[in-house]
DNA sequence: ATGGAAACGGAGAAAGTCAATCCGCTTAAG
DNA sequence: CTTAAGCGGATTGACTTTCTCCGTTTCCAT
């Protein structure tokens, strides 16, 4: 593969995980195409249609995630604190707001794309157990909040509002959000209301929807 | 006006509310028609274009925001606990997706939304004074922080879930959310990094964004 | 009850948008 | 210097969305 072509590649790449997020997951791929500053036949060229660089995207962002969740893990000795930092890495990464945003578009049957995830899950799951055996983590907050939480977080504010700016902003309220995570031994808070869902709960749910419509 | 006319108008705004949260600002009219089981050209006689049906929901949700506000600090003796409530109903009414997903398509020049507005903003900055003159809301937390967590909040997570559900879960996060806005005397947070915007700075950052593209 | 004004629904024309291809030009690399 | 690989962007065709027109139905005052 030639040098170009390979860098080439990768700027597409790129363009696709702003682009799809910030315009959503139908975006004109002509707009991926500007954004990565490369002509509309280069895209092609390297990615036959729509599913395949999206399924690029999405192995891309998820080996990354597991990679951070990895470390964070292995070097932080504080099991919050580890928590802590791969929700402030994987805000980097908009690895949440990439996922969903390609939900429909995703082949979740595809082999290799389940084989990350599943990897990819279950360290941040080993992030989230940890915390909550070492008691620092509020024992109400599941798996589900977390993630959804994190969500929020990670999809950019409606608005003109510079990329920058969005991305200071996320950090700053993860940290509020932290502190409400963070388990509080001298005044107990109040349980929070409703569904305590599991992952599990969150895609039957899902499916279910799904059926009927 | 006629009686059945009056109906669906009132149908019409309601589906335009849910359509426009859910397909984002552009979805086409005739999903909104569709949605509020009335003919394309009862909604276009109604409203004329788009504008007009934007302008009347946007007028719609923030008179009862500014209601909720209103009653909010005329009811609730504890100035935490008037916040908490002001923010689940404003979640209720949707305004925080509302407003943000036709921020474009507004005319924020117009007269009678900038009045209402200005209400709806200023009771709501009352009632965050309130809670920081209590000592009960932490410092750091300004306007634009809340209202903008609020807007995290208050958008439809992405995927197959039922519309209820989303909701409960909205509710249960902003739970887990005033835990973090708290004021704790016992161990005071650590204060929040990145900017600490007024709403002031948000619309300079977003009126210098919109002129340089 | 009933006449008729008001309101309704949906087909369809016109305008716009997006995907995908083709072909002449450019560039990397041996 | 040669040449195979790569590139850009205009273009065509399929699809989507807006907005109007007109025959039918519904309300309501008498």
């Amino acid at each position: 593969m030639r040098a170009d072509a390979r860098r080439n590649r990768e700027r597409i790449m790129a363009a696709a995980r702003d682009v799809l997020v910030d315009q959503g997951p139908d975006a004109p791929l002509d707009a991926i195409a500007a954004a990565a500053e490369v002509g509309i036949a280069t895209l092609y060229r390297r990615f036959p249609d729509r599913r395949a660089l999206v399924r690029a995207v999405v192995l891309d962002v998820l080996g990354r995630a597991a990679e951070e969740a990895r470390l964070a893990l292995a070097e932080e000795p504080d099991a919050f604190q580890a928590l802590a930092r791969y929700l402030h890495r994987a805000l980097d990464l908009r690895i949440s707001a990439v996922m969903p945003a390609l939900l429909d578009h995703m082949p979740l049957d595809d082999e290799e794309i389940a084989a990350i995830r599943t990897r990819s899950w279950g360290l941040f799951q080993q992030l989230i157990d940890r915390a909550h055996a070492a008691g620092t983590l509020r024992p109400d907050a599941t798996f589900a909040d977390i993630g959804m939480l994190l969500v929020r977080l990670a999809r950019p504010l409606p608005g003109p509002i510079p990329r920058d700016l969005n991305n200071r902003l996320a950090h700053r309220h993860l940290e509020l959000l932290l502190d409400g995570l963070r388990a509080n031994r001298a005044e107990p808070a109040a349980p929070l209301p409703g569904p305590a869902l599991t992952l599990a709960d969150l895609q039957a749910a899902g499916d279910a929807a799904e059926r009927s419509s």
